[in-house]
DNA sequence: ATATTTGCCTACCGACCGGTCAGTCAATCA
DNA sequence: TGATTGACTGACCGGTCGGTAGGCAAATAT
């Protein structure tokens, strides 16, 4: 008895949300825009999730499992990390030149927004920068372990640096309206790796691309 | 005749708006917040500035000056830039971990905050990231001059990654609530200068610790 | 057919926001 | 002394905010 619920709504509903509190942040987003941008009224947003801060988190959650399987489960089966981060910035560069350096990064915007207002919102992006770290570390390490890398390399300091590198370069673009920051950031990104490099190749031999715990 | 401008007052005005603006954000921080911080009347704060915006970009022009004569400036007299960076990162260690890593950096917050909305904002910040990176690549390519760091050493490029990188871990070390991170990136940051230090320095000739133009 | 459950709506609420305004008070001049 | 000025205030405004109440329509079960 009684009728169905409709999960497409839901969707819709996260990708309006999204699309509002990716442009404005979480604060100047207001319901009644969201609502607009989803072809609704504010009631039925309630209706579908129980408070603002729920219907954020639930955005939040979608673009940390979006980048978690963009950004950084391909780490897994990557064998050549600084080909890899080069890829990364190069990305960013065309992704950001392409929309005029606006919005920059969800996760983190609404990070620095609402780490200090509530912890539910730091709880997750904490763990969420701790996993791309793990994984990129995890990354260095293997290729490491197979002699790509010399010992000298500090694989989870260099895999932190990178993620901060990213997401400080996405805040200079941002403010700069410059997108051309990756292609000058990108170069040194690689090179701190690169002087890790073993240079005679002939005694090493690379790990196999198995899929790693990330 | 009349009476005289009180400039303490203003000095008042802002450090109580630095203060809440800082903890809560500019959009999250009421007028009504501010003026109880100050120990004043709403009215009285528009009586002093127009409007929240003039006065939160007054707050900001504060905080980048303080950031350009404590961080920027001594730039121009250090002759060893990887010391300089380790410092850096060292201070940065010190103080957010003395704080819980609450709040984060003022000027960052407000880049990523208002950056879309308000282009004054915007402007500064940019600025400011330019000019933080000017002198940064200044001090660099004295340094390279004098024979201190070889010619592979891309000084603009290295510069902003410098940036990118600090503004990056204040970000980490805010949402995972752990300064330590700034003890494992700024020996990356040092490491990744240290690779372009010439081994031998019996033909370098160091520079002269003259004030550049930054 | 009827009961029930869900989707979605209009209308509305109290709280709070940035900002205004009329007016008081004290300092500084002629 | 008296006029002028800036510092400062309490009361208040229109508007927007997140969130709620209640009702109608559609879909499903019995």
């Amino acid at each position: 008895m009684g009728r169905k619920p409709d999960l497409a709504v839901r969707e819709r509903i996260l990708q309006g949300a999204e699309h509002v509190i990716h442009l404005k942040g979480f604060g100047a987003a207001s319901m009644d825009e969201i609502a607009q941008a989803c072809g609704m009224t504010k009631a039925n947003l309630f209706h579908h999730y129980g408070s603002k801060a729920e219907l954020a988190l639930a955005v939040l959650d979608v673009k940390i499992a979006e980048f978690h399987s963009r950004r950084v489960e391909p780490l897994c089966a990557e064998a050549a990390p600084e080909q890899a981060v080069t890829v990364m910035f190069e990305q960013a560069a065309k992704f950001f030149g392409g929309n005029g350096c606006k919005a920059g990064c969800f996760v983190g915007n609404i990070a620095l927004e609402m780490s200090d207002k509530d912890e539910a919102f730091r709880e997750r992006v904490g763990r969420f920068f701790a996993a791309w770290a793990a994984g990129m570390a995890a990354c260095l390490e293997r290729a490491k372990a197979s002699g790509y890398f010399r010992p000298s390399l500090d694989s989870k300091a260099a895999a932190e640096a990178l993620v901060a590198l990213y997401e400080g370069a996405i805040m200079l673009s941002k403010c700069q309206r410059d997108a051309k920051i990756f292609k000058r950031v990108g170069p040194v990104a690689r090179s701190m790796l690169e002087q890790h490099k073993v240079v005679d190749r002939r005694n090493t031999k690379m790990g196999p691309k198995t899929p790693c715990g990330c």
